[in-house]
DNA sequence: AGCTATTCATAACT
DNA sequence: TAGTTATGAATAGCT
């Protein structure tokens, strides 16, 4: 019994073997550890994952793994995590200024807080909401006359399939089935067209939901649910 | 030579015993660690830092020493830094989009990006902007006024003074010293007043710089150069 | 898990 | 710091 040879170094094949070896001389390196430490008042961290999933550490006296980690890192430069973390803590306080920043300029755009404002750049937002201002309402009016222009179509063709299914009835003659011109129909502006041949629901229609305010991640959007035009 | 009997395992008194202990057991652990490793197909961390500030670290073949322990956490459970990390991650990318859709409420407030706008939403901006552009009229008209009355006040104080002086000195009758009244005084209007008199440089009088459009933190400030009024 | 022959690690010393 | 050696410790192979 007992060994009887030197033996190498090298993985060993045998699964239950490696098993038994990997107990043994995992608590003989725990031994080592602890008796390092204590011997030359040292912090010791040793972790180990075996190839079947199992874990074990040993950490010298009153430290836990993460600090005697930390400290290395420290103390060799090589700031692996530290350096990350503080580079993504940089970037996120960075993010929360441009957010901060953008929402200054989003309240100006709606008249909030203009007090901090120098009399030309004042002007300069006057005269960049009189712009937009332009622009939104032209683009209004081309999605009403769209609007009112396929509600027409849609009507004619309408009075089209009734005229021709009553001329196939053989109602021809009978005034009381005749299709009725709505006395409105002249009179509406495109905007009433839209509204009642809109394809929204009502509800929707009352309403601006910008993009933010839709997924509420911010609380000054420009929603409307009483806006008379 | 060589041991006489048993030793204990506690702290070596004497300075240099210690630090060569330290070494000889140092390397003797790295050693078993390797092996532990290449026999039993485990990977294995090992840290040590001395008393004296040394630090020596053994990591299993390709791993590196963040990689055991992250997974070590991660198996252990005791996720300390990777969840601090995720949990970052997920305010960062959280963040982002909150900017995103800030500038894309900005630039539907420029009159940009409006197609994917629905009707309703397209009034509610414009009388949202519509609105906005009333308060920042008024706002500017009240700095307008103030700024220009300043200015009066000014120039009447002006006046007051030179007559007072002109007085004291004995001027009383000679046209030659007179104050001219500004033939233009009436006729300026308030802005042409602050654009005279403000308290800005004139670069800062025709360029509208935003608190965002400040900082360079986006690129869609409302900046004027050349903005007639 | 326990035993034992053998190699290995290392305390004491140079 | 490095080398030597006597000794105890670790552990491979076996039950």
């Amino acid at each position: 019994m007992g060994r009887l040879g030197k033996f190498e170094i090298k993985r060993i094949q045998d699964a239950t073997g490696r098993q038994v070896c990997y107990s043994k001389r995992r608590s003989g390196i725990m031994k080592k550890a602890r008796e390092l430490a204590v011997l030359c008042d040292a912090q010791v961290a040793v972790v180990v994952l075996s190839s079947t999933g199992k874990h074990h550490h040993f950490c010298s006296d009153g430290a836990d793994i993460k600090g005697i980690f930390d400290c290395y890192q420290q103390a060799t430069g090589t700031s692996l995590w530290t350096e990350q973390y503080e580079e993504m803590q940089r970037t996120l306080s960075r993010l929360k200024d441009i957010n901060r920043n953008l929402r200054t300029e989003i309240r100006q755009r709606m008249g909030e807080d203009l007090d901090a404002l120098e009399f030309g750049e004042l002007r300069g937002l006057e005269q960049s909401v009189d712009a937009a201002l332009e622009v939104v309402r032209q683009r209004k009016y081309q999605v009403i006359t769209r609007q009112t222009e396929t509600y027409k179509r849609k009507v004619k063709h309408s009075q089209k399939v009734y005229k021709s299914l009553r001329q196939e009835l053989g109602f021809m003659d009978n005034p009381a089935f005749g299709f009725m011109d709505n006395p409105m129909m002249g009179g509406w502006d495109g905007v009433a067209a839209v509204e009642m041949g809109g394809g929204g629901s009502e509800a929707d229609m009352y309403a601006f939901h910008a993009v933010s305010s839709q997924l509420d991640l911010h609380g000054m959007a420009y929603r409307r649910s009483d806006c008379p035009l």
